[in-house]
DNA sequence: GTCATATGTAAAGTTCACCTTACAAATTTA
DNA sequence: TAAATTTGTAAGGTGAACTTTACATATGAC
Protein backbone atom coordinates (compact mmCIF):
# COMPACT_ATOMS: atom_id res chain seq x y z
CA UNK A 1 0.00 0.00 0.00
CA UNK A 2 0.91 3.52 -0.67
CA UNK A 3 1.13 6.60 0.99
CA UNK A 4 1.88 10.46 0.47
CA UNK A 5 3.40 10.70 3.84
CA UNK A 6 7.25 11.61 2.10
CA UNK A 7 5.27 13.61 -0.31
CA UNK A 8 3.18 16.24 2.42
CA UNK A 9 5.64 16.11 4.64
CA UNK A 10 8.55 17.86 2.39
CA UNK A 11 5.53 20.08 1.14
CA UNK A 12 5.47 21.44 4.76
CA UNK A 13 9.17 21.19 5.26
CA UNK A 14 8.98 18.75 7.93
CA UNK A 15 11.87 16.72 9.15
CA UNK A 16 11.08 12.80 9.70
CA UNK A 17 12.72 13.53 13.33
CA UNK A 18 9.41 16.06 13.27
CA UNK A 19 6.89 14.17 12.04
CA UNK A 20 8.16 10.83 14.38
CA UNK A 21 7.84 13.52 17.29
CA UNK A 22 4.53 14.38 16.59
CA UNK A 23 2.95 10.82 15.82
CA UNK A 24 5.17 9.73 18.81
CA UNK A 25 6.94 6.78 16.95
CA UNK A 26 10.61 6.41 16.04
CA UNK A 27 12.60 8.39 12.38
CA UNK A 28 12.84 4.32 12.07
CA UNK A 29 9.35 3.91 11.71
CA UNK A 30 9.00 7.19 9.43
CA UNK A 31 11.68 6.33 7.75
CA UNK A 32 9.98 2.61 7.35
CA UNK A 33 7.07 4.17 6.05
CA UNK A 34 7.60 6.18 3.51
CA UNK A 35 10.35 4.50 2.17
CA UNK A 36 7.34 1.57 1.97
CA UNK A 37 8.82 -1.21 4.03
CA UNK A 38 5.74 -1.79 5.85
CA UNK A 39 2.19 -0.32 6.06
CA UNK A 40 0.90 1.64 8.91
CA UNK A 41 -1.53 1.00 11.89
CA UNK A 42 -4.74 1.99 12.08
CA UNK A 43 -3.98 4.24 14.75
CA UNK A 44 -0.66 5.65 13.07
CA UNK A 45 -2.32 6.07 10.07
CA UNK A 46 -5.35 8.15 11.98
CA UNK A 47 -2.27 10.09 13.84
CA UNK A 48 -0.87 10.60 10.65
CA UNK A 49 -3.75 11.82 8.42
CA UNK A 50 -4.53 14.24 11.75
CA UNK A 51 -0.87 15.67 11.53
CA UNK A 52 -1.74 16.56 7.62
CA UNK A 53 -5.40 17.67 8.26
CA UNK A 54 -6.84 15.12 5.41
CA UNK A 55 -8.40 11.73 5.79
CA UNK A 56 -6.90 8.64 6.26
CA UNK A 57 -8.53 7.93 2.85
CA UNK A 58 -6.42 10.50 1.08
CA UNK A 59 -3.37 10.29 2.52
CA UNK A 60 -3.00 6.16 1.65
CA UNK A 61 -3.52 5.16 -1.62
CA UNK A 62 -5.51 1.60 -1.74
CA UNK A 63 -5.55 1.55 -4.91
CA UNK A 64 -6.30 -1.50 -6.82
CA UNK A 65 -7.74 -3.12 -3.62
CA UNK A 66 -5.04 -5.25 -2.40
CA UNK A 67 -8.40 -7.64 -1.44
CA UNK A 68 -9.00 -10.11 -4.68
CA UNK B 1 -10.23 2.58 20.24
CA UNK B 2 -14.11 1.55 19.19
CA UNK B 3 -15.60 0.37 15.67
CA UNK B 4 -19.24 0.10 14.88
CA UNK B 5 -18.15 -3.37 13.15
CA UNK B 6 -20.92 -5.50 15.38
CA UNK B 7 -23.19 -3.04 15.03
CA UNK B 8 -23.55 -2.50 11.12
CA UNK B 9 -22.76 -6.63 10.75
CA UNK B 10 -25.94 -7.70 12.93
CA UNK B 11 -28.18 -4.26 10.97
CA UNK B 12 -27.25 -6.28 8.25
CA UNK B 13 -27.94 -9.52 9.13
CA UNK B 14 -24.95 -10.78 8.13
CA UNK B 15 -23.25 -13.78 10.45
CA UNK B 16 -19.26 -13.44 11.98
CA UNK B 17 -18.61 -16.23 9.63
CA UNK B 18 -20.29 -14.23 6.56
CA UNK B 19 -18.59 -11.28 6.91
CA UNK B 20 -15.00 -12.79 7.90
CA UNK B 21 -14.91 -14.57 4.45
CA UNK B 22 -16.46 -11.16 2.82
CA UNK B 23 -13.22 -9.79 4.41
CA UNK B 24 -11.00 -13.01 4.41
CA UNK B 25 -10.11 -13.14 7.94
CA UNK B 26 -11.18 -16.01 9.91
CA UNK B 27 -14.42 -15.46 12.45
CA UNK B 28 -11.71 -15.16 15.37
CA UNK B 29 -10.54 -12.32 13.91
CA UNK B 30 -14.20 -10.42 13.39
CA UNK B 31 -15.17 -11.92 16.81
CA UNK B 32 -11.81 -10.17 18.43
CA UNK B 33 -12.26 -6.52 16.80
CA UNK B 34 -15.84 -6.48 17.67
CA UNK B 35 -15.30 -7.57 21.22
CA UNK B 36 -12.13 -4.81 21.20
CA UNK B 37 -9.74 -7.25 22.25
CA UNK B 38 -7.26 -5.70 19.54
CA UNK B 39 -7.29 -3.07 16.21
CA UNK B 40 -8.09 -3.75 12.81
CA UNK B 41 -4.43 -3.41 10.58
CA UNK B 42 -5.23 -0.55 8.05
CA UNK B 43 -5.82 -3.27 5.14
CA UNK B 44 -8.38 -4.45 6.61
CA UNK B 45 -9.86 -1.71 8.44
CA UNK B 46 -10.29 -0.68 4.83
CA UNK B 47 -11.70 -3.56 2.99
CA UNK B 48 -14.56 -3.45 6.26
CA UNK B 49 -15.21 0.09 5.54
CA UNK B 50 -15.53 -0.57 1.64
CA UNK B 51 -17.88 -3.50 2.53
CA UNK B 52 -20.50 -1.50 4.75
CA UNK B 53 -19.90 1.16 2.13
CA UNK B 54 -18.65 3.40 4.53
CA UNK B 55 -15.31 5.48 5.52
CA UNK B 56 -12.69 4.18 7.89
CA UNK B 57 -13.33 7.32 9.94
CA UNK B 58 -16.77 6.08 10.00
CA UNK B 59 -16.73 2.78 10.79
CA UNK B 60 -14.14 3.14 13.54
CA UNK B 61 -14.10 5.83 16.27
CA UNK B 62 -11.14 7.55 17.16
CA UNK B 63 -12.56 9.78 19.73
CA UNK B 64 -10.66 11.50 22.56
CA UNK B 65 -7.69 10.52 20.65
CA UNK B 66 -5.97 7.84 21.99
CA UNK B 67 -2.60 10.27 21.51
CA UNK B 68 -1.58 12.37 24.27
C1' DG C 1 37.17 21.91 5.49
C1' DT C 2 34.72 21.21 9.60
C1' DC C 3 30.47 21.14 12.24
C1' DA C 4 25.58 20.49 12.55
C1' DT C 5 21.55 18.75 10.60
C1' DA C 6 18.90 15.48 7.88
C1' DT C 7 18.54 11.12 5.82
C1' DG C 8 19.46 6.12 5.12
C1' DT C 9 20.72 1.32 6.50
C1' DA C 10 21.31 -2.70 9.39
C1' DA C 11 20.48 -5.92 13.24
C1' DA C 12 18.11 -7.69 17.02
C1' DG C 13 14.21 -7.41 20.27
C1' DT C 14 9.14 -6.71 21.76
C1' DT C 15 4.34 -6.48 20.98
C1' DC C 16 0.24 -7.40 18.68
C1' DA C 17 -2.71 -8.49 14.48
C1' DC C 18 -4.16 -12.56 12.74
C1' DC C 19 -4.17 -17.65 12.37
C1' DT C 20 -5.43 -22.63 13.70
C1' DT C 21 -7.82 -25.82 16.40
C1' DA C 22 -11.03 -27.18 19.61
C1' DC C 23 -14.72 -26.93 22.62
C1' DA C 24 -18.63 -24.58 25.21
C1' DA C 25 -22.71 -21.86 25.37
C1' DA C 26 -26.44 -19.45 23.38
C1' DT C 27 -29.93 -18.90 19.85
C1' DT C 28 -32.86 -20.34 16.17
C1' DT C 29 -35.61 -23.76 13.76
C1' DA C 30 -38.06 -27.74 13.09
C1' DT D 1 -36.73 -30.83 23.09
C1' DA D 2 -33.48 -32.11 19.87
C1' DA D 3 -30.79 -30.54 16.05
C1' DA D 4 -28.55 -26.97 13.58
C1' DT D 5 -26.69 -22.55 13.50
C1' DT D 6 -24.41 -18.76 15.62
C1' DT D 7 -21.54 -16.86 18.98
C1' DG D 8 -17.97 -16.99 22.60
C1' DT D 9 -13.56 -18.53 24.79
C1' DA D 10 -9.00 -20.44 25.32
C1' DA D 11 -4.23 -21.57 23.96
C1' DG D 12 -0.36 -21.59 21.15
C1' DG D 13 1.92 -20.10 16.73
C1' DT D 14 3.54 -16.79 12.87
C1' DG D 15 4.67 -12.56 10.80
C1' DA D 16 4.72 -7.78 10.72
C1' DA D 17 4.57 -3.17 13.04
C1' DC D 18 7.41 -0.72 15.87
C1' DT D 19 11.41 -0.21 19.00
C1' DT D 20 16.42 0.60 20.26
C1' DT D 21 21.06 1.36 19.09
C1' DA D 22 24.59 2.34 16.11
C1' DC D 23 26.85 3.85 12.21
C1' DA D 24 27.27 5.78 7.40
C1' DT D 25 26.27 9.30 4.00
C1' DA D 26 24.55 13.64 2.22
C1' DT D 27 23.74 18.52 2.65
C1' DG D 28 24.30 23.09 4.14
C1' DA D 29 26.29 26.79 7.31
C1' DC D 30 30.13 28.95 8.96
Amino acid sequence: MQNRIQELRKARKVTQQELADALRVTRQTIISLESGKYNASLTLAHKAAQFFGITIEELFVFEGDENL
